[in-house]
DNA sequence: CTAAAACATCAAGTTAACTTGAAGTCAAGC
DNA sequence: GCTTGACTTCAAGTTAACTTGATGTTTTAG
């Protein structure tokens, strides 16, 4: 009945292998304190951070974007109830903010095939003129450009 | 007044840098016929196919996906308003199911803040048991699980 | 007490979607 | 005719979020 879990058990009843768990920890998502032989053990909280960062992720924050919310948690005490659901809302607003932009794109979308048009001079999906400029190189992340002219 | 651009001429009137264009040739999204000096030409209508793909990317697709569908177009001639708007309508069900994933993740979120909970046994948006098993390395894709139990 | 399972570290590999750089060729203007 | 600027190819780098593998130590069950 220890309050401490392995990075074993820790992966099964999270659903996240212990190799993500590793990873998390050095991007500081997570903590651990060490045994007698280096081993990870976790406190029960844990669990639920990882359950949150899935959750967040699933709703498509990266996790530099996770890692910046539990910044604002208290960094002394294990986040109370009301810190998380703080956090909550926070992701609420940005989760909004993603339907919006999807819905937009889908309705300009409609009015191309409503007017069979696809047009690249008057398709509002294609000429969204929301120039996002360049941003250097790597991966893009989801809904961040969509440039044409002319 | 030819009815070939270059590949600079592409990259200005698209938004798109030529580098990114080379890289969609070698994925066979474009095609271009050369010049006497081997350089890139372009038709009019790849003008709009690149429009196109960046459409369909900032909803969300992978170029993966799109060359699929650009799969189902004619290869032989140059694809029709009809052709196109048959991908539109392909695209928008995709999008109506993302927006509908995303849609039932806030209002679970929504019913976490309402109740103050953010509970590991009874949260749905935490413990939403859609398991998605495993799927090899790489970067992982919007949206694709939440997986945590208990 | 020992064998097997679990854990540790660290480097390198993976996917996506490109970008950057090097080294050389082509085209256009003066 | 020559100097730029645009283009070519090809290899290697980049970011995100992990995984895989090698090699070695701990724990735990019997």
């Amino acid at each position: 009945m220890s309050n401490e879990m392995t990075i074993g058990e820790l992966a099964k009843r999270s659903g996240v292998a212990t190799s993500a768990l590793r990873f998390y920890e050095t991007r500081g998502l997570i903590v651990s304190v060490r045994s007698d032989g280096n081993q990870r053990r976790y406190e029960r909280s844990v669990l639920r951070r990882v359950a949150i960062i899935r959750a967040a992720q699933s709703v498509g924050l990266t996790l530099s974007e996770i890692t910046e919310s539990f910044a604002t948690l208290p960094a002394a005490r294990t986040p109370t109830e009301e810190d998380w659901t703080r956090l909550s809302q926070t992701w609420r607003e940005a989760l909004d903010e993603r339907i919006d932009r999807l819905n937009l794109l889908r309705n300009q979308l409609t009015r191309c095939i409503g007017c069979g048009c696809v047009s690249l001079t008057s398709c509002g999906l294609i000429n969204s003129g929301d120039a996002l400029g360049a941003e250097g190189a790597g991966a893009r992340r989801l809904a961040q450009r969509s440039t044409a002219q002319s």
